[in-house]
DNA sequence: TATATAGTGTTTTTT
DNA sequence: ACACTATATA
């Protein structure tokens, strides 16, 4: 491509960024403003115009799903050549890295890479060590102090220095230790990823010598929310040829408590007093309305620089907020828009959000697309790759591959079981800290540990041994075969498929799902290995396993929404004490806590394209207690012009009806309906009821091992609220609701044999006559039986 | 050594 | 509400 064909499709300030090649660049990118569309043109103008080689620059991101669609874009753009540019995440390039000189700091290539629970259970057994009694200091505690401090690169010596309380000497303690024990088993925790490289750099200049001059141009994405680590390691990086170009907003700085040091990118300009400022803040992803509302709320905060993001969109829909006497009436209502959305035709699943401030707040949502029937998918909560199944095997390849890894040999040596108990390990790990060596070093010398007895000893052995083949076989077999082989040769699936459970059968289907993205792996890898398989299983956020290609609703917080964009979003739970959370409203120092809390509102707020809707719950159960709650104040900070508070009353009035799809008629019907405008009839029950949550639970579980709620589920749903008395407060149609019970208004009745479009044909079992909409019961034969509302199933008689 | 049970504590957000 | 831990028991 030549100058005029990159430049041409970009706007003045755009084009500005695209310019700056050279020295330091700072693009405060409004949400919106094309920044991805920017440095994938800057790319090319580097490699087309410039003359800089591919391979001289790199692009770091924070996921991979930003990896992956900015490699997708330069490889369009630029075509031949493009697969030599480096588009990586923090973590990955260091772990590149980090393999590549692993000798040099004492580790070998093969390194294990510990999770969070990795890390916990390390902690753990530091604890026992130490003889810390953990009612008197927390693990987890202890683990974010040691992650705070690593995020400021405090080593554990500069720790003890800084702290010297008791709290502070007793982490140093453990801290030290901790990194002790890491070392011993060939393993770093995620901090350590970044903090390793920094050190490595540090401590051999002419490796730091040899990326600096391998890479010439580096671009860093979402700069808000480097760390001190990751912008040490920047600089360094940067620091012989300067050409450093940061992307970033300083409104979009949400991961403070992952240690984001805002004052890197408003600071920028002090590190760096010759840099290039470019702002971008024209935008091209929203409405009007929509930009005005997040301009509005962000304006609320102080210290920022200031900009306001505009756009020439059409002004669109006024921002809807809706305020239920519930947390299941919002849900209700949420799902009944999707549905009526659907069936207007308006929108396609995809093309819809669900927004939360926690995890926990999924259920509800999730639970009421069960019944309707409504495609979802949940993006983090419980990780893939954190299930049993999934550790165990994962386990199995960490000995096999790093055969230090304590952690991993103490999972696996007795699972599946084999008679190797607690008493046993106990004395093979003392039998290891004497003698100075690993667990399995010690497992392997079992017999010349004197107290274990003969038949204790055998069944170590038998292990060892077992161990060994598997180690054999993995020297020249592929990743997928060397998992199928401890998948056979364990009898894993074997025993699960014995169980003969919903939830047995979907811890098969996960090992399945493995050898899956094992086999893929060892597809796409240009030089597959164990260590690489681990690696990229450690490194996927769930959000990377999103496909945009699935037609289904989105749900997850509002940290991992950052980055995507959607037509059609819903802010739930927008309440005071879950958002803003209470943590921050009572935190030592709350102003600047809420204004973290303000930046996610804004990021929220700024995903949706074409419409938004703010929802929250006068009361919500919240770990068992029914909590109530106020409106947030990030409603209230949206000018009352653009905002439209829904059909009947204002908001602190009840407003529990549909904004769309239900007509004057009907709305007036159910508003002299006696259930209007009171608690919601049964909830309490129906939460109660255990036949409710509990079958969910295996359901879920089907429902996320399968990728939707159509595929393997039976009995799960069957379960719903007893009898409709609890009936569906707000569905997407009127009419339905209105008409008494009879087969006139669905279509069918009971005996009717029906068709569904995820199920196929079933018989009609019951048919109650809810509040306001039928419960059908329907008997699948391959499905199981099914209750669900008559106006969401879409059911045809045949 | 393995399992059932009662009691305990916990959660904001995640690469 | 739920998961995890310590304890008792087979």
């Amino acid at each position: 491509m030549n100058e005029t064909e990159i430049l041409e499709k970009l706007n003045d300030r755009q084009r500005e960024a695209v310019l700056a090649t050279d020295g330091p660049v700072l693009i405060l990118a409004g949400a919106g403003s094309g920044k991805t569309r920017v440095l994938v043109h800057r790319i090319a103008y580097l490699i087309d115009v410039v003359g800089v080689y591919p391979s001289q620059i790199l692009a770091i991101t924070f996921t991979n799903k930003a990896a992956d669609e900015m490699r997708g874009r330069v490889d369009t753009l630029i075509g031949e050549g493009a697969e030599h540019v480096w588009v990586s995440t923090f973590h990955s390039l260091c772990v590149r890295i980090l393999r590549r000189h692993a000798d040099r700091i004492g580790f070998t290539r093969s390194f294990s890479i510990y999770d969070s629970d990795d890390q916990l259970t390390l902690m753990k057994s530091v604890f026992r060590e130490e003889h810390v009694d953990a009612k008197r200091l927390k693990e987890k505690a202890v683990l974010a102090a040691i992650s705070s401090a690593k995020d400021e690169l405090v080593s554990p010596e500069k720790y003890r220095a800084v702290n010297r309380d008791f709290f502070g000497s007793q982490v140093a303690d453990l801290y030290e230790r901790y990194q002790r024990r890491l070392k011993e088993s060939n393993a770093m925790d995620f901090d350590d990823l970044i903090v390793k490289t920094v050190e490595l750099f540090e401590q051999f200049p002419e490796v730091l010598e040899s990326y600096r001059n391998r890479f010439r141009y580096l671009m860093v994405d979402e700069y808000q929310d480097t760390n001190t680590a990751q912008f040490r390691f920047v600089s360094l990086l940067a620091g012989g040829h300067g050409n450093l170009c940061v992307v970033g907003d300083d409104d979009q700085s949400i991961y403070k408590f992952r240690g984001a040091n805002i004052r890197n990118i408003l600071g920028f300009e002090k590190i760096y007093p010759d840099a290039a400022v470019i702002r971008l803040e024209q935008n091209y992803r929203s409405t009007k309305h929509i930009l005005s509302a997040a301009n509005e709320v962000i304006r609320h905060n102080l210290g920022r620089k200031e900009k306001r993001l505009w756009t020439d969109h059409p002004e669109g829909e006024k921002i809807a907020v809706r305020r239920f006497d519930s947390s299941f009436e919002e849900a209700e209502y949420v799902c009944g828009e999707i549905a009526s959305y659907i069936r207007d035709g308006l929108y396609d699943y995809r093309d819809c959000a669900i927004l939360y401030r926690t995890n926990a707040q999924s259920r509800l949502f999730e639970e009421k697309f069960l019944m309707a029937n409504i495609p979802y998918q949940i993006v983090g909560g419980v990780s893939f790759y954190s299930r049993k199944e999934i550790k165990d095997l994962l386990a199995y390849l960490k000995t096999i591959d790093n055969a230090v890894d304590d952690l991993a040999v103490r999972r696996i040596i007795n699972v599946p079981k084999r008679g190797i108990g607690a008493t046993t390990v106990a004395k093979l790990d003392d039998y290891a800290v004497s003698g100075g060596m690993s667990l399995f070093e010690a497992v392997c010398a079992c017999g010349n540990v004197p107290t274990i007895s003969g038949a204790a000893a055998k069944k170590v052995a038998a292990f060892s041994d077992f161990i060994g083949v598997l180690r054999a076989k993995a020297e020249d077999a592929s990743v997928p075969d060397v998992l199928k082989e401890v998948i056979e040769q364990t009898g894993y699936v074997r025993e699960l498929e014995a169980e003969h459970t919903e939830e047995a059968d979907a811890r098969i289907d996960n090992i399945n799902e493995l050898v899956n993205k094992a086999a893929q792996y060892q597809e796409e890898a240009e030089t597959p290995t164990l260590s690489g398989f681990l690696e990229e299983v450690a490194l996927v956020a769930d959000i990377d396993t999103v496909d945009e290609g699935d037609d289904r609703v989105l749900l997850m917080t509002l940290h991992s929404a950052k980055g995507l964009e959607f037509p059609v979003v819903f802010m739930t739970g927008m309440e005071e004490g879950l958002f803003p959370s209470s943590l921050a409203i009572h935190a030592d120092r709350p102003e600047e806590e809420i204004e973290e809390e303000r930046r996610l509102a804004y990021v929220g707020i700024t995903r949706a394209k074409e419409r938004l809707t703010l929802t929250c719950a006068r009361e919500r159960m919240v770990r068992g207690e029914m909590v109530t709650s106020p409106m947030s104040r990030f409603i209230r900070e949206i000018p009352r012009d653009i905002v439209d508070m829904g059909p009947v009353g204002a908001p602190g009035r009840r407003v529990t009806l549909p904004a769309r799809g239900a007509d004057a008629a009907i709305r007036s019907a159910v508003l002299a309906s006696p259930s209007f405008g009171r608690p919601f009839p049964g909830t309490g029950e129906r939460h109660r009821d255990s036949s409710y949550s509990n079958p969910y639970a295996a359901y879920q579980k089907a429902v996320r091992s399968a990728g939707g709620p159509a595929a393997g589920s039976d009995g799960g749903a069957a379960s719903g609220p007893a009898g409709g008395s609890a009936a569906s407060g707000l569905n997407k149609s009127g009419s339905e609701a209105a008409v008494p019970a009879g087969d006139g208004p669905l279509g069918y009745q009971t005996g009717d044999t029906v068709r569904h479009v995820k199920f196929g044909e079933g018989v009609v079992r019951e048919i109650a006559d809810g509040k306001r909409d039928y419960l059908v019961t329907v008997d699948f034969p391959s499905w199981g039986v099914k209750k669900m509302y008559a106006s969401f199933a879409n059911l045809k008689k045949v």
